[in-house]
DNA sequence: TTGTACGCGTTATCAT
DNA sequence: ATGATAACGCGTACAA
C-alpha cells in the first residue's frame, strides 16, 4: 500500500516521473522506467483512486439503482449492466430500494417512494457517479428521475417518458407475435388468450402482437377467445376453464405461471398438455422448464436490457447524442423457446 | 452543484465556518448557521464525498464480489447485504465474476478464476473500499482471498478455513435434522434419503442432520436407503424409483429439484405425493410451491447470510475483535416449510 | 529527461 | 465567533 510518494523516493526521482511512467506518458529514460516499475512492483505500489478520481473530476463509477433485488427480473439486468460495464471499466454503486419487501407488491401503482429515490440519487450524485440507471422490477410509467438531473440516467425495463432520459425495455409486441404466429404454424386455427391486468403495460403490448399476427393472417379477432388474468396460476386455471369450454385448441398464456394454471385445468379434464391442448407461456421463468412437459414460452432479453442501457449510458457519458428514436425509447427483442407443450395438428 | 467554496463566498464567510455548520460543530452564531443553511439548500450545495473521503483517509464503502449474480442464491444474500449496510450508510461497490457465464458449471472445483478474483480485489482496494465481502454461490472452501489482505474480509455462502476471514454459511445440518424430526414426527419410521453429489459440503451436512436425528429416535441407519444423487431433477426420479422398491413411506431429498424427480416417479406409478407417499425437499427453489402438491421443504437463510456478514464486516471495521468462535464461523439457522407434500400416518 | 508547484473539495488546526 | 492555511494523493503544466 505505498503511495506514489514513497515510490518516488524509493527510486531516487519525483513523483511527476513517476506518474508519467505509470501512464505511460512518454519522456523518461528507458532506465528510470524499468526502475520504477519494477519498484512499484516490490512495494506493492497500489494507486489511490479516490485521489486521483479528485483531481481529474471524473470517477468512471456509475449508480445503478435496483427497486428490489430479490425479484426475478433484476438480478439479470444487473447482470448485463456489470458485464458491460466491465468491459469499458467503470464501476458499479449498487443502491437496492427494496420496494418490494418495504412495500409489498403495492408500490409500483403509488409514488410514496418517489421521494426515496430522489434521496439516493443525491447520496450517489454526492459520490461523484458519471451516471445513474434505474432499474424496475416491471415495466410501466415512472417518473421519479428528476427531469432536470445534472447527469445522464437512462431507465431499464420500464419508462421515463421524458425526452432526456432513455428508455430500454422488452418488445412484448414481436415477443407476442412470435409465439402466436409459431402457433398458428402448428396448425391451431383457434387460440385462446389469457392475458394480465389489464392496466399492465406488458399485457397491453402482448394482446397488440397477437392481434396483428391473427390480422396478418386474415383471422378474425374474437374479444370471446381473450380471457382476463392478474398474472397468478390460480387465475390461469380459471380462464383455462373458461376457454377449453369454448373450444380452443390452443391457448397463449401472458406468462408462465398462468400457463401452470391451464396444466392444471387439463390435467383436471383427465387431458394432457401437447396433445388435446396445446399451451404456450412468456417470460421463461424458470419453472416452466420443469413443467410436464416442458412449456414453450418466450424468454424475456432482461441481459441485454442491462447490457443495452450500459451501452446508451457511456455513450452518452462519452458525449453521445440523445437523437435514436423520437421518444429514446429502445425496445429489445425477445427468443422464442420451443419445448414440448404445442402440438403439430396439421 | 455548487462547492463549499462558492457557498462560502455567497455567504461571505469562509469555508471553515461553511464546513462547521455543516457537520454540526459548534462555534457558529445562530445567525450565520440559518445564513448558512439556507444558502446551501438554495444553491443545492452538493458535497463531494470524493473529497472528503480523501480527507478523511476513509470511503465508508465495501466491496461485494459476487461470484455470479444469476445463480438463484446470490440476489437473495446480495438483499440482505444491502439491508444491513444502508442502515449503516456503507456504500456497496459491486463486482460480479459472471464465473458461471465464463467457466460455467465447472468453475468451483478449479482454482483457474483465483487470479481473477485477486485482480478484483486489487481494483477494489485501489477504490479505497474499507472491507471485502465475498459471496459465494455454493458452499465449499474457498482460498481466494488473500491472508495477508490488509483490509478486512467476510465469506458469504463460504468456507475461507482461514481464522483472519470469517466465513457465514447455513445450518445444513440442523436444517435437515429439523425436516426429518417433522417426518419422524409424522410417524415416518422408513425414510429414504436422496443425497446431492457426495463432495458437496451441503450434501454431508445435511445427511449428518438425517443421521443425528435417527440416532435421537433410535432407529438403525440403514445406509441401504441412502441413494446417492447429483442434483438434478433425473437423479432424483432414478434414485426414488430405487428408494420405493426397498418399502420407505417418505423420501427426504436433498434439494428441491431431486424432489421435483421424486414427484414424477410417483406419478408414473399412479400413486400421489402426501398419499402413498410422503416427500419433503431443500432450498425452497421458487418452483417447489408450485408442485402439486405444494413440496414442503426448508427455506435457506440467504438474506440472513448477506445480513450477518455485513454486521460482522461493518463489527470488524468498528475495531471489533476476531474471536466469535474458535474457527469463525457463523452457521445460520435454516427455517421449516410446511406445505402440502407430508402425510400424517399416524 | 526530470523536477517544482499547483489545484481538485474537503476537514482540522491554530490563529485572531 | 470566524478565518487562513495545511494537509489528503494524485496528475499535469511548465520550468530547468
Amino acid at each position: 500500500m505505498a503511495t506514489i510518494k514513497e515510490l518516488a523516493k524509493c527510486c531516487g526521482v519525483s513523483v511527476a516521473t513517476v506518474s508519467n511512467i505509470l501512464n505511460n506518458k512518454p519522456g523518461a529514460s528507458d532506465k528510470t522506467r524499468k526502475l520504477v516499475l519494477e519498484m512499484a512492483e516490490q512495494l506493492n505500489y497500489t494507486p489511490n483512486i479516490v485521489a486521483k478520481n479528485l483531481k481529474m473530476q471524473k470517477t468512471r463509477s456509475i449508480g445503478v439503482i435496483a427497486e428490489d433485488m430479490t425479484i426475478f427480473s433484476i438480478p439479470d439486468i444487473i447482470d448485463g449492466i456489470t458485464d458491460y460495464c466491465q468491459k469499458q471499466e467503470y464501476q458499479i454503486l449498487l443502491t437496492n430500494l427494496r420496494l418490494f419487501k418495504k412495500y409489498n407488491d403495492t408500490y409500483y401503482n403509488k409514488d410514496d417512494y418517489y421521494e426515496l429515490v430522489r434521496q439516493e440519487i443525491k447520496k450517489l450524485m454526492e459520490k461523484q457517479v458519471e451516471g445513474i440507471i434505474y432499474v424496475a422490477a416491471h415495466e410501466r410509467v415512472i417518473h421519479c428521475i428528476p427531469e432536470n438531473l445534472p447527469i445522464p440516467a437512462v431507465m431499464a425495463y420500464g419508462y421515463s417518458k421524458s425526452r432526456k432520459i432513455p428508455s430500454v425495455v422488452v418488445d412484448d409486441v414481436s415477443g407476442a407475435a412470435a409465439i402466436v404466429t409459431y402457433l398458428l404454424d402448428q396448425g391451431h386455427k383457434k387460440v385462446g388468450v389469457i392475458t394480465g391486468k389489464p392496466d399492465s403495460l406488458h399485457a397491453q403490448a402482448r394482446l397488440v402482437g397477437y392481434q396483428q399476427v391473427l390480422f396478418q393472417n386474415k383471422i378474425l379477432y374474437d374479444p370471446g377467445l381473450v380471457a382476463e388474468g392478474d398474472w397468478t396460476r390460480e387465475s390461469g386455471y380459471r380462464c383455462a376453464a373458461e376457454l377449453l369450454e369454448k373450444g380452443v385448441s390452443a391457448i397463449f398464456a401472458m406468462n408462465d405461471l398462468m400457463a401452470g394454471g391451464v396444466y392444471d385445468r387439463v390435467e383436471e379434464l383427465k387431458q394432457t398438455i401437447g396433445n388435446e391442448i396445446s399451451v404456450a407461456g412468456y417470460d421463461d421463468r424458470e419453472l416452466s422448464g420443469y413443467y410436464h412437459p416442458p412449456l414453450t414460452t418466450v424468454s424475456l432479453p432482461l441481459h441485454d436490457i442491462g447490457y443495452k442501457a450500459s451501452e446508451w449510458m457511456i455513450e452518452l457519458l462519452n458525449g453521445g447524442e440523445l437523437e435514436h428514436t423520437e421518444d429514446n425509447v429502445c425496445a429489445v427483442e425477445c427468443m422464442l423457446l420451443i419445448r414440448k407443450s404445442v402440438k403439430n395438428i396439421k
